[in-house]
Order: C-alpha cells, then structure tokens, then sequence
DNA sequence: GCATCTCGTCCGCTCGGGTTC
DNA sequence: GGAACCCGAGCGGACGAGATG
C-alpha cells in the first residue's frame, strides 16, 4: 500500500473536518451541498476513496453479503448467483461467493468466517447434514441466514419453490397425454430436495389413480460425462420388459442424459419416449430435442432472497421471526414430450 | 450485532492481555503452546472469532481477492471460478465476486471500491474499451491486478491460454480429415478473442496452402436461444451454393447452435458437415454429437492466476514487472468431425 | 539471555454532542 | 434557532518495544 491517501489528507486538502468528509461521502444531511461538491471534486482528483476496513469498522456493517453453495456444476446455480448478485449491487452490497463442496467442515469454516464481521448477512443453499443445520442456527442468531431449500431443523428464514406443483404441473402434463406408465429417475447423492420431489410423484399419482411407479436411482460412482450410459442400463436395457412410456427426470441435467440414453438405445424422444426435467436451464432449450420442463424464475429467487435479508439488516423483522417463500414454478412445454406411441397408432 | 464479544473479554476470561489473545489466532511464534491452546479452546467455547474488518484495518489487508467477470452465463465462467475460489482459499483467502455485464461503468465503480480496502488483490476477465484499460492500468499500481485476457495497452499481469494454437489444432485435426471448406462462425459482439481466433484461423489456413475463407458473423439482436436459427439462415440456406464442410465455431456454445441448425436443416453431423468448438465446457461432452473441441484446463488457469497474484501480494514481483503466462490448449477430438462426405463416396 | 507476555499506539473511519455564525 | 461544521471517543485488533520470570 503506497499511495496511501487518508481522509485526513483530503480533510486537510479541503480545509475542513475529518468528520465533514465523512459526512460528503456518507450522504447525510448536515453538509452545504457545496461542501459536499467540493469534497468529492478533490476526492476524485487525488483518487480518494474511503477504506473499506475502516468504514466496516466504524459502522460494525460491511455492506457485503455472503453466497454460500456446494458447487457451480448445475448451471441454475450461476443463473441463481447472478440474480443475488444482481439484487445485492442494486442495495449497495457487494458480494462474496464461497464454495462449501457440499462439505460440512468446509461449510463451517467459511460461515465462521463470515459471521465474524466479514459479511452482514448470508443467502446459501446450505448442506443438509445435522452438523450444517446446527451451524446454520447457530450463524442465524448472529447474523441473518436466507436459505434456499427448506428442510427440517432449519430455523432460518427461506426461499424455495413449490417441487410439489412443478411435479404436479409435468405429470399433470403427462399423463394428459395418456402416460400411464411415468418413471422417476433420481440422481446419485439422495437429498431433501430429492425425496420431496419422489414423495411428489408418488402422492399426485395416486390421485391421479396411477398404480406405476418406477423409480430409478442412479449409481452414485458415475462419471458426470457417463451418466447417460448408467441411465441407458438402467432404463433402456431390452431385458427391461416394462420400460415407462414417459420419464420425469429429477432435473434438466438428468433429463439431458435420459435423452441421451434413448437415443443411444435408439429410441425416439418423444416418440418412443417422453422426457421432462426440471429448471429450465439454459442448455435444455437447444438441446437436440428441446426438453419439457419446469421453470422458476431465478430472478424472483434472487431478489426475494435479498429482499428477505436486506429486512432483516433493517430490523423490520427479528431473528426468531422465521419467514419462508415458496414461489410456484411453471410449466414449459417444448417437444420432448407427446402421445406416447401406443396411442398414436 | 448483539453477542458481540471481542478480543477484550477473551483475554479477561483467559487472565492474559489482549495482545497475547492476538498471537494467538495469528500463528505468531512468541507464545507458549499451551496459552495458545487455552486462548483458542476460550474462544471456542464463547463462540469468539476476531472481526475481520478490524483486522483487515489493523494489518492493511483483508485476506481476500476480487473477481470481476461479465457475466456467467458461459458455463466456463463458473469453472473459472470454481478454479480461483479454491484456489483462493487454499491460501487462505476468501473471493468477492462481481459482476460487471461487460459495462465500463459498473467494472469501474467495483475496481473503486475494491481498490480502497475491500479485497487484496483482483483478478479479472475486464472489458475491452479504452476506458476500462486505463482504469485497470491505474488499479493496478494500487493493487495487483491479474487478468484473464491480454490485449493491446492493458499493463497488467495475464494469465490466458493460446488461441492460436488451438485454432491450429482444430484446423490441421480438420484438414488433416480432408476439409478444404473450412467456414468461421463468429459471436454478435466483437471482442478481442474474436479477431485473434479469426486471424488464426486466416493464417493458418495460408499456411496450408488453403484458400477457403467464410466468416458467418451472427447478428447482434438474437435471442440466446435462437442464435441457431440464424446460423441456419446464414450457413444452411439452399440458396447458399457454397456450404463449407466443415465449421469452426468460436466456442462450444456456438457449435451447439450450429449443429442443432445443421440438423434443422437435414443436414447430418458429421456426415454432412464436421462441426468443432473451443472451450470445451461440460455439456458438450453430452450434446446429441458429442463435440470436438478444444480444452483448456480450467484448474490450471485459476491456479496460476492466484498464484501470480499471491507472488505479487508477497512482494515478489514489482507492480512494473509484467508477467504472462500462456497456457497451451489440448485438442479433444469427438464424434463431431470427420472426413467430408464427398471423400468418402 | 531467552521465551513469554503486557502495554500503548495506531489503522482509517463513523458518530453524535457541542460549537459557531 | 437552525444549518453547517469541529472534535474526540470509540470500533476491534495488530504490532513492537519494553517488562517479567
């Protein structure tokens, strides 16, 4: 740090107080509009700005807010960080990402951190061991904690969305198009999220007076590039007698893969096999066929999170008052979903 | 801030002073082992950790490093930064991260505040205008700044792979199958990557003796999810008398859309024509045929990052001393390309 | 003389009571 | 009696000279 310019040297340059320096740069109202004026003239001239470290320390308030996720892998994930960044620069926050590997320790350690005067508050899709609950509760009675999933223990305020009418919304869909034999094909890692949407399936089925269920879990070993091969043995294998008419894959990423295999096997998507997945990520709108999903405006998630925080930063709402969101995803239809095959005939 | 316990009332409760407290977390070596590991076991127990913007005051530097991209909605982005982050907290050091939307204005009012006191040290994929080089340039006599680019009048240090030899290694993999018509596609927005990956393309064809040149240039207004419509237009039109057969898109995204307008088209990859990408972003391991492309590893490229930038944080290198380092990329060849049709009757 | 600890100062800024015109 | 400004006391910790055994 050579350059090092202070506010006292601006003060001295202005001629006037520290304190009317402080004031220039923190809009409050006892300062001439002039002085204000001048103050900041001379501020750009010699490339003032205030410390960071100092302010925060003054104010006991960083004005940055902590991003907490497993990993970046799903690209919903930057699509979500983009958005709480996006919220976060529009209220003057800035915004520290930190990747837990969905590892409790590692998650630990960085919520330590954070809550210790590096950020104000924190948005984080948090691992969902008993230890990450703890901790979470823990960090929430010091700093406020907006959580992106919503499970039990969690005494954090949340936004998620409805898995149950996102589920609804594609079965609903599907079986419209006269699927009665629908399958669920569910990732290697099995969490919250993952049983919600099984117990989703499940459940809207049976009013739906649908006794099929089929639900296939893939090996946990799998080469993220190879899913597809695994989803191919699985579902696709001819010595499979009873392979579904229509597959609701627990996300777009899985779904893609599902697709994959058909294709591999050479079955037809949506022709011999409808597909549908979950998100709406980018890639799953030119895919080669176009995938039927479900989509939640990431946007919304973002700044409702935000909104959440900034309220409690504000103290409009306490640390015991536990406020959770749900948003309602929607339905989108492309072309890999149809009639399945039997009937067109 | 309630619960606010500081480094005051640890010592008290410890019967030390404060400075002995302050040895303690920061791993100093005049202190008895056993008082450190009463102090930290203090610590615990009353759920202390030292304020960060204190410290970050008190030592002048905050253990934390800025990334400053444009967006992220290229899948390699979010690698990228998985890459820096872990590198960054190998070392101890946490990453803020900003988003700039590729505007001059919003990149410079983050460089502002970070330069003053929020992170260390920067790493950046910066914009290519005038202005935002003489901003880098003046951050970087402040503090280190690495970027993910390197072009003409930027005076910082670089960490960025060799476009010219992956472009090399697609198009003698191309040639090498028989092509003799080898088109460019080309981003609406013009950047520097973009004409360095053109005037590759243009000189090592020379160099083959090839004298094929077609750069389609996608309009600037596409929806991102329809850039394959246009490709179609442009490239696949029956009007279109001279359709390469092979295309060398400027990244794996572009290729994705190319081949899904090959296939809109009857066109069949690669019988029809060998379509290849750069980047080498997960999904295009995946796409109906999977991609060739060219990789560069990502690991790498934010390791050496954060390591050119921790040597310049260690002093070890002069703000004057410019380094630039240049990875090579690595050709991964798939089911995407192969010999031309017409080789092959 | 050496390991270990104490004390006072400083980091750069914010804040609010007090002062000035 | 305001509006505009000054002043001094923290904010919580780092650090180095000096004290103690």
């Amino acid at each position: 740090m050579t350059n090092r310019i202070s506010i006292d040297d601006i003060a001295k340059i202005a001629g006037v107080s520290r304190g009317t320096v402080s004031r220039a740069f923190n809009e409050r109202s006892d300062i001439s509009k002039k002085t204000r004026a001048k103050i900041l003239e001379i501020s750009r001239k010699h490339n003032y700005f205030p410390n960071n470290s100092a302010r925060g320390l003054a104010k006991g308030k960083t004005e940055c807010i902590g991003i907490v996720v497993p990993d970046l892998r799903n690209p919903f994930m930057p699509e979500m960080i983009t958005a709480i960044e996006k919220a976060a620069k529009k209220h003057g926050f800035s915004a520290l990402l930190s990747i837990s590997d969905g590892n409790d320790e590692t998650q630990s350690k960085i919520l330590t951190r954070m809550a210790f005067g590096q950020v104000d508050g924190i948005i984080t899709t948090p691992c969902e061991t008993a230890e990450s609950i703890r901790m979470l509760n823990s960090v929430n009675t010091k700093i406020p904690v907006v959580c992106l999933k919503n499970f039990d223990g969690l005494r954090c305020s949340s936004v998620s969305y409805n898995d149950r009418i996102g589920v609804q919304q594609l079965l609903e869909h599907l079986v419209g198009l006269g699927h009665m034999r629908i399958a669920f094909v569910s990732p290697p890692e099995s969490q919250w999220t993952v049983s919600a949407r099984y117990a989703a399936y499940d459940e809207i089925l049976d009013s739906l007076k649908i006794k099929y269920r089929k639900n296939y879990e893939l090996p946990p070993d799998s080469n993220p590039t190879d899913i597809w091969k695994n989803v191919g043995k699985l579902i696709f294998d001819s010595s499979n007698r009873n392979i579904p008419t229509a597959i609701l894959a627990f996300d777009d990423i899985i779904a893609v893969h599902v697709m994959k295999a058909a294709e591999a096997y050479g079955k037809k998507v949506p022709h011999d096999v409808s597909v549908a997945g979950f998100d709406n990520i980018s890639f799953s709108a030119i895919s080669s066929v176009p995938l039927t999903t479900v989509c939640v405006n990431r946007e919304r998630l973002g700044e409702t999170a935000m909104e959440l925080l900034l309220r409690r930063l504000k103290d409009e709402i306490k640390s015991e008052e536990l406020h959770h969101i749900v948003l309602i995803p929607e339905l989108v239809v492309r072309s890999s979903t149809a009639a399945p095959h039997v009937l067109r005939k």
